[in-house]
RNA sequence: GCCGAAGUGGCGGAACGGCAGACGCGGCGGUCUCAAAAACCGCUGGGCUUCACGGCCCGUGUGGGUUCGAAUCCCACCUUCGGCACCA
């Protein structure tokens, strides 16, 4: 087995003779006959070279080097790499090598999430099995990463949809639902027409399907659920995490926590229209609940409000509202999403001929429904306070209810308001509570709610549990079984996976596929061995993603998801990247995944990702995003094929700041391609070298190489990858003017020269390598220590320093980098520019910066 | 409506409160060539001025402010992008 490091030792200089020769480039003075720089060859040769070598296997453990492990959002397969994919991999490819270089067992692996929708679309369209369409893609799409040059590590491949991997997803399932963290539920759900599934909450964008657009639709559904909303307070706590903060605003606004106070309102007794049918009265509710942020204003209701979807709705209704009830829940439930969250509608709702007590006043209130209140949030039920909530007012007017209000406006006058008052103010009309400010009021009322058992303080999440039931083929089995002796059973890890049977008419129909499969569905029963029936619903595929990045640890593991031994010297991820788009979905799973994980005591620590950098969006030429519809897309492939892997990586690299993202301008890489073929020229015909050749030029040439150095060390540590490039292009100049001008001192141009391999290594391995082995060095370049900057060579002794008077620069001194106030102020008083500004003025003031700048003040 | 980020040459962008425009694209002029491409060299924010070297003024979305000094900090506004939104 060869070195996974890549020691010096390990793969010497010396090249097998399938390379075309070297040439006599380092010759002493030689410009010899000039080779051109052949990006292809050099990258499939370097390619396979790392390859047959094994550099990038990454063991376990290194007694020499700690662990690190970076990890890049691994792709959807769904067809050819993207412009888009080598946004994401090629700079954090870049990183991963800078941080092996600096001394880390660096983990930097790859796979494929390879369940989900656009595979059985595609299949419908195209008529190939989504499993056949899956590994054709797999298999193209592994050809273009490995185009790319990065350091993964591929002997740790993982694809979800392998029954080796999803047979772990299941054990998840299984694993959460021991802890008591999922739970089937019969609700209404989000549906998609078109994809004909469910939808999780965060697969809804704006009422539409996050993939197709569809304007989604409620249907009542039994779906499996996972409890996520037991972390919500955990998963808000993410203000220590190293992660751009625009992400974890994403989150905690997603989140959503309200403090408030839920009141119970009481009802009759026997009140219960619908009661007689429902049976015994021991269940009958005696209360409405309500969530409110607002207890101070729980003196002010005049009406109770119900979501149309909420349970007590028909037994609430009269036999005389029945039908114009019955009407409005019908209407509210074919409503798409879009049409209900509509804001600009007026307010609408029907009385439902019951009421309720305001325990708190005793005064009875009447209960309607209205389609602006939510079933699914808080409790689905709100109570009406027209004077101090726009929503609540709106409805009143429109219905002639009465206005009361019971938290004054400064200076209020007892008129009626024109519009809510939803600000602070001063209590009255509540009794004991009245001449208290209402910021009191809040606590004090939400306190006396709870003394007598109406209610109490609480808090609300806007999250919703997630729903992972999908009636779609594509996807990781349910593993639970439904017994009619026994009930719902889950499978037994040893009977995992339950495999997804390959021969299934799998077009969406609504229905689950699975359902029509007899030999999937029939089966026994864990329990009591009778006859059972599978779950025929799929899992959504951000289950599959929650924890592929513990999977990388241990990819072959058939005992578990992952050893804990493993967990423990990997993970949590040292740096993550991948788009923000994943804020509120991905990237918020796999935190619920890795607390759940955490509590069953199988990973380490509390957050599974410590640091996390997400880049902007790669645009077209045109500033729109790149789709082939629109005709701006720009294939990689095409770009390698021309400009080389290198050349693309770096021109990525260089477009601005990663997290910023921005157009492609498809002419902007001949800069990089200009660039790099004059880093060949300069490492392939050096100019002439004497040993011990001028002192003061070798001097300044290692200064070049040694604040480059400086510089690029600086900008990857913070992930600056345009402002290295930029810095790297000048170093290359520099050394184009060095050897343009005359024979160079030996040592010193060797050093510049390997400094400029070593540096070009993160951002474009091949090139790096080949000059390596070409300037004679032994061993791989990724393997060799990222050298260190020599502080006496960064460090400039003199510098160009401004003089400004009244804060305008008049002149440009050359002075010692540490030469003293006085000192400078005598030269600048010596220089004739300086002093046309000073004539005839009094200087009041002189402020001196050292190595920065001088400003004179003159009156 | 609420929350967040960002506005700098023709373009992408650089710039610990201290020389605005690094680096690159594009453009202009030149070298090489029969020619073109490639490559290389020089110039390239605007205005005024000088035979020239140079000098002066303006300039980082707008308007104020703090400071010896502001692209950078503060306030208000405008625009763009992203997120949330009948969430009680």
């Amino acid at each position: 087995m060869s070195p996974a490091t890549g020691s010096p030792a390990s793969g010497s200089g010396t090249t097998a003779g399938d390379e075309p020769a070297a040439g006599d480039a380092g010759a002493p003075g030689g410009r010899t006959r000039a080779e051109r720089y052949d990006h292809t060859a050099i990258e499939r040769r370097w390619q396979q070279r790392w390859a047959a070598e094994g550099l990038y296997r990454t063991p376990d453990h290194d007694p020499q080097r700690p662990n690190r492990y970076h990890l890049t959002m691994f792709p959807y397969t769904s067809g050819d790499l993207h412009i888009g994919h080598w946004f994401a991999i090629a700079p954090s490819d870049a990183l991963a090598r800078f941080h092996r270089m600096r001394g880390s067992n660096v983990l930097f692996p790859i796979g494929f999430d390879a369940f989900g929708l656009p595979a059985e679309n595609a299949a419908i369209k195209g008529g190939a099995h989504p499993a056949d369409w899956t590994r054709a893609n797999i298999e193209r799409m592994r050809g273009q990463l490995r185009s790319m040059g990065a350091m993964f590590d591929w002997s740790r491949e993982v694809a979800t949809n392998a029954p080796d991997y999803y047979r772990w997803t299941q054990w998840w399932f299984l694993q959460l639902y021991k802890q008591g963290l999922a739970y089937r539920h019969e609700a209404p759900a989000n549906w998609c027409p078109s994809c004909n599934t469910t939808l999780a909450n965060e697969q809804v964008v704006d009422g539409r399907c996050e993939r197709c657009e569809t304007p989604v639709e409620q249907r009542r559904l039994a779906q499996w659920f996972l409890r996520i909303t037991n972390y919500a307070e955990e998963l808000l706590a993410n203000e220590q995490l190293d992660w751009p903060e625009h992400v974890k605003v994403m989150q905690r606004n997603w989140i959503g926590r309200s403090e408030g106070a839920e009141a119970a309102f009481a009802l009759d007794a026997g009140a219960l229209a619908g009661g007689e049918a429902e049976g015994d009265a021991a269940d009958e509710p005696s209360e409405i609940r309500v969530f409110t942020t607002r207890p101070d204003t729980l003196c002010g209701v005049t009406f109770m409000v119900l979501a149309p979807e909420h349970p007590l709705v028909e037994r609430l209704t009269t036999e005389e509202q029945r039908a114009a009830v019955e009407a409005y829940v019908y209407d509210a439930e074919s409503a798409t999403e879009i049409e209900r969250q509509a804001t600009d509608r007026p307010k609408s709702g029907v009385f439902t001929g019951s009421s309720c007590v305001n325990r708190l006043t005793g005064e009875r209130v009447p209960i309607w429904i209205a389609d602006y209140v939510l079933a699914s949030y808080g409790t689905g039920a709100v109570m009406g306070v027209p004077a101090h909530d726009q929503r609540d007012f709106e409805f009143a007017q429109q219905y002639g209810l009465p206005i009361t209000v019971v938290v004054a406006p400064p200076e209020w006058d007892g008129e009626p308001l024109d519009a809510a008052h939803v600000e602070a103010g001063t209590m009255v009309c509540s009794g004991q509570f009245d001449g208290l400010p209402s910021e009191e009021a809040k606590g004090a009322i939400a306190r006396h709610l709870g003394e007598r058992d109406w209610g109490g303080p609480t808090v609300t999440y806007r999250l919703r549990d997630w729903l992972i039931s999908r009636q779609r083929y594509w996807g990781a089995p349910i593993p639970i079984v439904y017994c009619d002796d026994c009930g719902e059973q889950p499978v037994p890890d040893a009977e995992l996976p339950v495999k997804l049977p390959y021969d299934v008419e799998f077009l969406p129909t609504g229905q689950s596929p699975l359902a029509l499969s007899e030999e999937f569905v029939n089966t026994t029963c864990p329990a009591c061995g009778g006859a059972a029936r599978r779950e025929t619903d799929t899992m959504d595929t951000f289950m599959c993603s929650s924890w592929y990045f513990m999977r990388y640890c241990d990819p072959q593991d058939a005992e578990h998801a992952l050893s804990p031994q493993l967990a423990e010297s990997w993970l949590p991820v040292d740096q993550y990247t991948g788009g923000s788009e994943h804020a509120t979905m991905h990237l918020l799973y796999a935190r619920f995944f890795y607390k759940a994980a955490r509590d069953a005591g199988i990973v380490p620590g509390d957050e599974p990702f410590t640091r996390y950098f997400s880049q902007g969006q790669i645009l077209g030429p045109d500033g729109r995003r790149m789709s082939k519809s629109r005709g701006n897309a720009v294939a990689p492939d095409a770009q390698v094929e021309r400009w080389g892997a290198d050349a693309f990586r770096a021109y990525l690299m260089f477009l601005g700041p990663w997290e910023q993202g921005g157009p492609y301008d498809v002419d902007g890489i001949v800069g990089v391609a200009r660039w790099l073929n004059r880093a060949w020229t300069v490492a392939t015909e050096p100019p002439a070298l004497v040993d011990g050749g001028d002192a003061e030029q070798a001097r300044a040439l290692r200064q070049q190489a040694h604040q480059t150095l400086a510089r690029v060390t600086h900008d990857l540590e913070r992930l600056r990858f345009n402002t290295m490039v930029a810095a790297l292009m000048e170093y290359t100049n520099a050394l184009w003017r060095a050897r343009e001008s005359g024979a160079q001192d030996r040592a010193a141009w060797d050093e510049a020269l390997s400094l400029l391999a070593l540096m070009l290594a993160p951002a474009c391995p091949h090139l790096a390598e080949e000059l390596w082995q070409r300037a004679g060095r032994a061993g791989f370049v990724h393997g060799q220590p990222w050298p260190e900057a020599d502080a006496d060579l960064v460090r400039r002794d003199t510098v160009e320093l401004p003089v400004q008077v009244n804060g305008r620069v008049r002149e440009r001194l050359e002075v010692p980098a540490d030469a003293d106030e006085a000192a400078v102020r005598a030269a600048a008083l010596a220089s004739e520019r300086v002093r046309a500004h000073i004539e005839g003025h009094e200087i009041v003031r002189a402020i001196y910066v050292p190595g920065r700048m001088l400003n004179l003040v003159v009156k």
